[in-house]
DNA sequence: GCTACAATCTCCAGCGACTAGAGGATCAAG
DNA sequence: CTTGATCCTCTAGTCGCTGGAGATTGTAGC
């Protein structure tokens, strides 16, 4: 069993080492072990953990979202509806999420690259963006 | 020349009232008249401002970048060079979202949605999370 | 006029998810 | 034995809001 520092943690995983401690002052990692000197030593188990907490981050889960699945996964005999439950909230997040940069996306599209004016007064950059018509979807 | 109120200026925007006040307080609002009993009073060019400002907000831009546009926009004779490169940049980054969020979808889809199994032990959708195999770039 | 109640005012504190810095202790290498 | 990297705790800052306390004002009904 291979203990580490969490600097080689922060190495391994690509984690900050104030976030890391951060998960742990906010109770997502454990508090691991120390050296006589005052220093965290972590475990696979640990290096596991924080990469799985990174990597659902990665995918734009919540904090809290995260505290759940780690929960259901430290009692791996318990039901799993609750895990399908957050997935397929967040896909439907991520369609959504999807679908609105899109209408952005075409919405600045509309802005010429290559403006034949050079004024701002008639510059269709600053127009698309004042334009209450070409606003995605129903702005107030 | 309609003068409206804060409650007014929030509905007719969709902005909190608190929202208005804090982008005044950062100088993206200009600070408006009083009444004798020292209400805000807005008149139909701060109703644009605002509009103009969430709608850029809605698009993705941040408030330093709507600070530049509207710099810009206070001075409609000078070039708008600026503009452009701000959407370009804008517009890159709304593809590199864009591009995540499609990559995310693709690993949580492969989470399926009807699981055999009603253990977490066995868990698909703990284990997409889990699996680095599954991982849409590289992570570490 | 009087009483409710809604709207507004200022100021301050908090959210989420980190990030950075100060000031001090400890480790590993030369 | 010194140097520099790494670590510790603690505090405060980031961004873009959001909410509450407590005081004042505007409006409507009686």
């Amino acid at each position: 069993m291979t203990l580490i520092s969490i600097g080689r943690l922060s190495d391994e995983t690509g984690t900050k080492i104030p976030t890391i401690r951060y998960y742990e002052s906010i109770g997502l990692l454990p508090e691991p072990p120390r050296t006589a000197s005052n220093r965290r030593l972590y475990d696979p188990h640990a290096v596991a953990r924080l990469r799985f907490i990174r990597h659902a981050r990665d995918l734009g889960f919540e904090i809290e979202a995260i505290r759940d699945f780690l929960g259901l996964m430290d009692h791996p005999g318990g039901p799993c509806h609750h895990a399908h439950g957050l997935v397929r909230q967040h896909l439907e997040a991520i369609d959504a999420k999807i679908a609105q940069l899109q209408a952005m996306r075409h919405a600045i599209e509309r802005v010429s690259p290559n403006c034949p004016y050079n004024r701002v007064e008639q510059c269709p950059a600053i127009e698309v963006l004042s334009d209450h018509a070409l606003c995605p979807d129903g702005c107030p």
